[in-house]
RNA sequence: GGGCCCGUGGCUUAGCCAGGAUAUAGCACCGGGCUUCUAACCCGGGGGUCGUGGGUUCAACUCCCACCGGGUCCGCCA
């Protein structure tokens, strides 16, 4: 039997439904949502009263009293309150929810949704490495891909490489003209050189043209400079991509863009677009008129000299994801807002399907923003150094006497915890700026508390086990579990569905985080009051640390879902 | 100049799109708690004209308009 909060809802929306209509009333929302009065608020009396010309807490009351509940009911009360209708859960409620977790396990939450989607996020120029700008879009992208997996999407992650751009060009080009420090990590060269030759392009103005010439010939598929230009992607993109591991960033595919040059398929869209008729000769170029798209500068597809941009040949990207999921999804920044809402109209226009745009606002330095091509930027490698060993610095603090080897595992997942949480909670609407003081100070309540948390509940297990008061395949009686810490920790635990439901479905993972917090929290607060181990009652001891192995589960699941580590101790 | 985003206690931040019950949490501050399952913890307290001014509504942090402040974008970069 899966009982659960989405079957709760279920059945309180079929019961509050025919109940209204029994009442005579009519409504197509109830207004339903998780409450700090009840398991459920439903707000519906507002929304009658002015049809039923009525006082909402006369209707409330009027539906309260005409609820009929089913025999094998999940809700112990529906009850107004003033305007409003308290819904409660009842035991079987909170017992099934327990025995769900103990018997899914890590399988628990999600797993409500189908479908393929195809998900790009980072996609980071080769021309440098990630600095702290770049891993808010990794770490929002990969968690999103977390959530949208864990509710059951089939997700194809990708990271689309620009190998042929202005930038690959100038990087290529500063390979023969500068020296290539191979000391240091491929990427973090690469953005040597790179800052160099762009510096030294502004001095000297007319070796552009050189640049210009690279790009011709990587389009009209010179083996040599398109060996010379896979040769420095090949490097940086080695780089980015050990970065991104390091951070818990797992990308299934790196889609090169110059693929879709090669086998025609940017020219292809281009004579589709030409088809339309929206296209014109703009100073050499050929632009897209996207006007009665509500966009008044056009878009330009092809520059004068015959190559194709970044724009053209994210078209054919796009054109070839749609075919890869049903629904094609993109992390972007905040720059690219206008550029995004162009590509989505030329695809509308040429009747190819449209992504869905997840945008996230810039994170930039206190003395303003970042630039890979001026070098005024932190590096995401340097972030991840820092942290971690100010992580270690706790470590060594609080588990002194453990052995180097522990400590330096603790302060890896602490530390990467710790800037995945920071970046998650914060809503990607919201810039901030970076502040190597706050990113060192570990937050209460973070990342680590969440991870804390955990480990907490894998020693009192683990400390059960050796005392042989446990067995995790024992058997428990979950109704014995009649404290306040107990009741809502349960509770807390069966949101687990709706919070994942509702970041899935509005592309926000940030949600997951305020709830990872309070799920921690409600351990926390229930592991203080409680005794587990030492409870006088073997059978209340029995279902506490039942109550324990399903907090495991549950704050297991919710980081595994952020791309946290859960440490079994730390 | 135009478009878009943001503006919530000293600092960071949730809630806003789908308006309703005392506005969420953390940092900092004040007070309390380790002979008891790891104190990266817990309990209590002070602190908010939700940028400003209008409007819609029985009800506005939430919707609409204007303004102020910050960010960002505005064709041959990505």
């Amino acid at each position: 039997m899966i009982v659960l909060y989405l079957n709760f809802v279920e059945q309180v929306t079929s019961v509050m439904s025919d109940t209204i209509r029994s009442a005579g009333f009519e409504v197509d929302d109830l207004g339903l949502e998780p409450s700090q009065h009840a398991d459920l608020a439903c707000r519906v009396a507002f929304k009658l009263a002015s049809v039923a010309k009525k006082s909402p807490k006369d209707i409330a009351e009027q539906i309260a009293s005409a609820v009929v509940l089913p025999d094998d009911s999940l809700i112990e009360s529906i009850q107004a309150q003033g305007p409003y209708l308290n819904i409660k859960a009842n035991r079987k409620y909170l017992d099934g929810t327990v025995a769900t977790i103990r018997q899914k396990k890590e399988a628990f939450g999600g797993d409500f949704c189908e479908g393929t989607i195809v998900l790009e996020h980072t996609s980071a120029n080769p021309n440098g490495p990630l600095h702290v700008g770049h891993i808010r879009n990794s770490i929002l992208g990969d968690t999103l891909g977390r959530v949208l997996k864990r509710v059951g999407y089939d997700v194809d992650t990708q990271y689309y490489v620009n190998d042929m751009g202005r930038q690959i060009a100038i990087v290529s080009w500063a390979m023969k003209n500068f020296d290539f420090d191979s000391e240091k990590k491929g990427d973090h060269a690469i953005a040597g050189i790179y800052i160099k030759a762009n510096a030294w392009l502004e001095e000297e103005p007319d070796r552009v043209a050189e640049i210009d010439r690279l790009m011709q010939l990587v389009e009209s598929g010179d083996e040599e400079t398109i060996q010379r230009f896979d040769e420095v992607v090949g490097i940086a993109v080695d780089g980015i991509r050990n970065t991104l591991l390091r951070m818990n960033v797992i990308h299934d595919d790196f889609v090169n863009e110059s693929g879709f040059i090669r086998s025609g398929a940017v020219s292809r869209i281009v004579d589709e677009i030409k088809a339309t008729g929206r296209t014109e000769m703009d100073d050499g170029a050929l632009v897209v008129d996207l006007s009665d798209h509500g966009f008044e500068k056009t878009l330009v597809i092809q520059r004068s000299d015959g190559t194709s941009l970044y724009t053209t040949r994210d078209l054919a990207y796009h054109e070839w994801k749609a075919e890869q999921g049903e629904r094609v999804i993109d992390v972007l920044g905040a720059d690219h807002k206008l550029i995004s809402g162009q590509l989505k109209a030329t695809l509308r226009s040429i009747g190819k399907q449209e992504p869905e745009i997840v945008i996230f606002e810039f994170v930039s330095l206190p003395e303003g923003s970042m630039s890979t091509r001026r070098g005024k930027f932190i590096t995401a490698d340097e972030l991840l150094e820092q942290v971690e060993s100010q992580a270690l610095v706790e470590v060594e603090n609080r588990r002194p006497d453990m052995p180097d080897e522990f400590k330096e595992q603790v302060a890896r997942m602490v530390g990467i915890g710790a800037v995945r949480y920071d970046i998650i909670k914060v809503s990607p609407e919201k810039s901030t700026v970076f502040d190597w003081k706050e990113a060192l100070d570990f937050e209460k309540q973070g990342g680590p508390f969440i991870q804390y948390s955990h480990a907490r509940a894998c020693s009192i297990l683990r400390k059960a086990e050796e005392e042989g008061l446990w067995d995790p395949k024992r058997e428990i009686d979950p109704s014995v579990l009649l404290e306040d810490g107990e009741m809502v920790l349960i509770r807390k635990m069966a949101l687990f569905d709706h919070v994942l439901e509702r970041s899935a479905s509005e592309l926000k993972p940030h949600m997951l985080a305020t709830y990872a917090r309070e799920l921690a929290d409600a351990f926390n607060q229930f592991y203080r009051f409680s005794p587990v181990i030492s409870a006088e009652e073997a059978t209340v001891r029995n279902a506490r640390l039942g109550l324990v192995d399903c907090a495991r589960i549950v704050l297991a699941n919710v980081l595994e879902t952020l791309g946290i580590e859960a440490p079994e101790s730390m």
